[in-house]
Parts: structure tokens; C-alpha cells; sequence
RNA sequence: GCGGUAUUGGUGAAGUGGUUAACACACCGGUUUGUGGAUCCGGCACGCGUGGGUUCGAUCCCCACAUACCGCCCCA
């Protein structure tokens, strides 16, 4: 094999692309209910976007970025997830001011990238869905977009599922937390793993999220950053709580919960689900939470943001394991055989015109027999067959054949030119 | 970035240091010189991931590289 494909790609064939349509067209029109609108931002920024928003020290940045300087020397990176392009999108095109209703809301598809060792779910490029909104501190919209999320997995056919909420806090919850657990922590340095030493001094609250077994025993009697919410952050969990309790939601507080990306703050949410497909026990299918300070901090006033995103390669994964079976789209109303050579053009001429009428028709292009030709539309799952032969060019007729019954009929071709749809109908129900 | 396992045709795969690389599915053709989903017959790898090495000789042994999967880091 000469050529392959980049590492950590794949090639989303046909059959697979129609799954794809079919969770990206029902995320268009649930989150369109809801008043989210699709924003389109480029696949890559200037480095500095990023590494502003999730903060210099995350691994995102320092070596899971896609990034190179092109040849006018910018230092630009692919996109590592979505929330940053559309933040310096939403700052760019002054999507604040006035003139936009608030909170500004907007969902983005696509492709991201993160350079990083390929694994079952994990690609370097794999692809999100993913909504913003910004403008807005009330908790309400919070919960709205868990709601939203929630909504969207169910009108897919998941459930089974479990939310998890936490809040980081405000700044100051999050400084006072931050020295809490290090003080914490320090006197049981020399029993922690060796990661979690390595996080205590980069990322304590990492510390948390360790799978290590000698750390849970600190982990579980840790301090609760709930504790040290002041007194505004701790207002605002506790309406997002009670909100939820109002829609009926379901949920557990996790405060164990933390982010990889630096600029989450408040209100932090995970939707889970039971999977042998994505691990062992309850694993992710959606983060999401609230970025105060992210706006301000690309050049745009100092306006909230609250979102999620959903990992597509991994839903992919979850739909299958769950056997949700995905309206088949592909369908073939007729198939054309046409038998020698001189029936070519006709034959061109029908299809076309079949199409016309707004129905799918395929025919032979190898210059195949009737039985290969039959074969390839039985293969297609085609409701009907019409056969153009030496004879029905003569006698300016077409053999129609309906594939579920087996009946044949001879039709005057002029009918099939002029009143398809009266025929299908017809026969279609026989 | 680190470790483990793997890589044979369109697909699933068997196989051995030495003459023609099983079998099955799919596909193509024939049986039916104009009709599908059945039967039977036939065809279908100048080649065993790529590049080197060992050897009289390698798909099979060794090394490097590439890719995939699993685990770690990380992420969720």
C-alpha cells in the first residue's frame, strides 16, 4: 500500500456517513427548538486563541496542539475543541452588542484535532457537536443547556443515563479551594502516586480525577470545594440544583468532578452513561459548563458563556452498542434494464426522467446481462424494474416490474414519461 | 511521549524457512444467447504492511519504520 491515511484519521465511508447525518440532523433540529443557531468558525485559529483560553500549562497546549507556522510565519493551531473559536468569533463580530438578542446562542459540528496517541473513540481528528451561550449569569440558562442535552440523547434513543453537576466557583472559590487541598494533600505527599505528586505541584485539583488506588483514600476524605464556594457561587448552584429538581431532572452532585481546560468556573455538568463500548462503568458522552471570564480574556467584554460538547466518535460508538438502529436513508424507487447496446439511450432518457419526477433510479453502466443487471437491482433494494429491450423500442413500451411481487406488466413508455407518479402510486401498494 | 499485541486477496481468515499460499463470503462469468433473491460449474493473491539484514533460499528468523488495537500520560 502506497498511501495511507494520516495517524489517528479515518475515512467515514457511505453507509457510516448516513449515521453521521442522522446525529448531526437531529441535533440541527432539536437545538433549533431551542433557539440555537449553527455558527461556522475556521478549522484553524492563531495558536495564541488557544492557548489563552485553556490555559498555558494544560497539556492541550503544551503537546496535544495540531500547530505550525504557515509560510507567512503565523503561528496558527488547528482546533483542539470549539468553545475558544467561537468565543474570538462572538468577540470578532461584536455578537454582543446590541442589536443581538441575549444570551447569544450558538451550536457548532465539526471536525477538531489534538495530537495524541490513537485509541478506540480517541482520534487526533475526531469531531463535536457543541453549543455556547453567552450573555447571561442566570442559572436557568444553565440548566437549560443541560436540559438541551439531555433532550437530544433522548430523541437519539439513549437513556440510562447520569448527570453529574459540580461548581468550581468563582475566582476567589476557586484560589482559597486550590490552597485548601494543597495543604491538604502536602503532609500524604510521599503516599500519593507518582502522577499525583506531578499534579499536586501542576494541577492539584487533577489530584481528584486520579484512577490510582493508594489515592483514593485521600480523595475520598479530601475537602469538598463546595465548601469553599463564596457566598454568590454557592447562590448560583444552588438555583441550578433547584431548577433541575423543577424539570424533574435527575442528577448527582459530584464534587470530586473537575475540567481539564482552565477556564471553567461555576456550574460543571457531565452527562453520563453504561457502556462496555466507551470503558468500564459510567463514562462521559458530554462535558459542558460555565466560562465566566473566557470572553473578556479573548478582547470582548466581560459577558458569561455556558455550553457543552458531545464527542461524536464516541456517541457513534454508544449508538451502536446500544443497537439503535438509524432510519436507513438510501433507497431506490426504480431500476432500469436495459438489454444491447441500442438501448442506451433510452434507457438514459428514462432515468433522467424518473429523477425528474423526484424519485431515484439507477441503471448499468458495464454493459451488463439482464440477470446481472437484475442482480445489481436486487442488491439495491429496488421497488421496481422496467426492461427496455430490441422489442419495446419497437413497439414504444416498457416491461415495469414491481421486485416485492414479482408481477410484470407492459406499460406504453410514453405513460413512464408522462405520469410516473400516477404508476408508482399504483403499484406501490399492490 | 512510554509499554504490550497485531499487520496474508474486496472481506473473514488457514498456513509453512524451500516446488501450484488452504477454506469461506463477496464479486465476475456460465448453467438459462431477455429477468433478481435458489442449485451446480468455473474465474478471482506475479503475492503474504514498507525497507533492510541473516540464509543456497523467507510470507514464515532478526532489525528499523509505518499503521491499527489495548494500557499509561492526558482528556472526557
Amino acid at each position: 500500500m502506497r498511501y495511507q491515511r494520516p495517524k489517528g484519521t479515518a475515512d467515514i465511508l457511505p453507509e457510516e456517513s448516513e449515521k453521521w447525518h442522522f446525529v448531526e440532523e437531529t441535533a440541527r433540529l432539536l437545538f433549533a427548538d431551542y433557539q440555537y443557531r449553527e455558527i461556522r468558525t475556521p478549522l484553524f485559529e492563531n495558536f495564541e486563541i488557544f492557548s489563552r483560553s485553556a490555559g498555558d500549562t494544560s497539556d492541550v497546549v503544551t503537546k496535544e496542539m495540531y500547530d505550525f507556522h504557515d509560510k507567512g510565519d503565523r503561528h496558527v493551531a488547528l482546533r483542539p475543541e470549539g468553545t475558544a473559536g467561537v468565543v474570538r468569533a462572538y468577540v470578532e463580530n461584536k455578537l454582543y452588542g446590541p442589536e443581538h438578542t441575549k444570551p447569544y446562542k450558538a451550536f457548532y459540528i465539526g471536525p477538531m484535532f489534538r495530537y495524541e496517541r490513537p485509541q478506540s473513540g480517541r482520534q487526533r481528528q475526531f469531531h463535536q457537536i457543541g453549543v455556547e451561550a453567552f450573555g447571561s449569569d442566570s442559572p436557568a440558562l444553565d440548566v437549560e443547556v443541560i436540559a438541551m442535552a439531555l433532550a437530544y440523547f433522548k430523541q437519539l434513543g439513549i437513556d440510562g443515563l447520569r448527570v453529574a453537576v459540580n461548581s468550581l466557583g468563582d475566582t476567589q472559590s476557586r484560589a482559597d479551594y486550590r490552597q485548601a487541598l494543597i495543604d491538604y494533600l502536602k503532609p500524604h505527599y510521599d503516599e500519593l502516586s507518582a502522577d499525583s505528586q506531578e499534579r499536586l505541584e501542576k494541577n492539584p485539583l487533577r489530584v481528584l480525577d486520579s484512577k490510582e488506588p493508594e489515592d483514593q483514600q485521600f480523595v475520598a476524605d479530601a475537602p469538598s470545594i463546595l465548601d469553599y464556594l463564596t457566598d454568590e457561587a454557592r447562590s448560583h448552584f444552588e438555583q441550578v440544583k433547584q431548577l433541575l429538581d423543577v424539570l424533574g431532572i435527575d442528577y448527582v452532585v459530584d464534587p470530586t468532578m473537575v475540567r481539564g481546560l482552565d477556564y471553567y468556573n461555576h456550574t460543571i455538568f457531565e452527562v453520563m452513561v453504561q457502556s462496555k463500548a466507551l470503558g468500564h462503568g459510567y463514562t462521559t458522552v458530554c462535558g459542558g459548563g460555565r466560562y465566566s471570564g473566557l470572553v473578556k480574556e479573548l478582547g470582548g467584554p466581560d459577558d458569561a458563556g455556558v455550553g457543552f460538547a458531545i464527542g461524536l466518535e464516541r456517541l457513534m460508538l454508544l449508538l451502536a452498542d446500544k443497537g439503535i438502529e438509524v432510519p436507513d436513508g438510501h433507497q431506490l424507487d426504480v431500476y432500469v434494464v436495459g438489454i444491447g447496446d441500442e438501448t442506451n439511450v433510452e434507457t438514459l432518457k428514462l432515468v433522467q426522467a424518473i429523477r425528474g419526477f423526484g424519485f431515484s433510479a439507477n441503471r448499468d453502466f458495464l454493459g451488463r446481462k439482464p440477470k446481472a443487471q437484475f442482480k445489481s437491482a436486487n442488491k439495491e433494494n429496488a421497488s421496481f424494474v422496467i426492461t427496455i429491450g430490441q422489442s419495446e423500442l419497437e413497439s414504444r413500451t416498457a416491461h415495469f416490474k414491481s421486485m416485492v411481487t414479482s408481477e410484470e406488466v407492459s406499460l406504453p413508455l410514453d405513460d413512464l414519461y408522462t405520469k410516473f407518479p400516477e404508476i408508482y402510486d399504483k403499484y406501490i401498494g399492490e
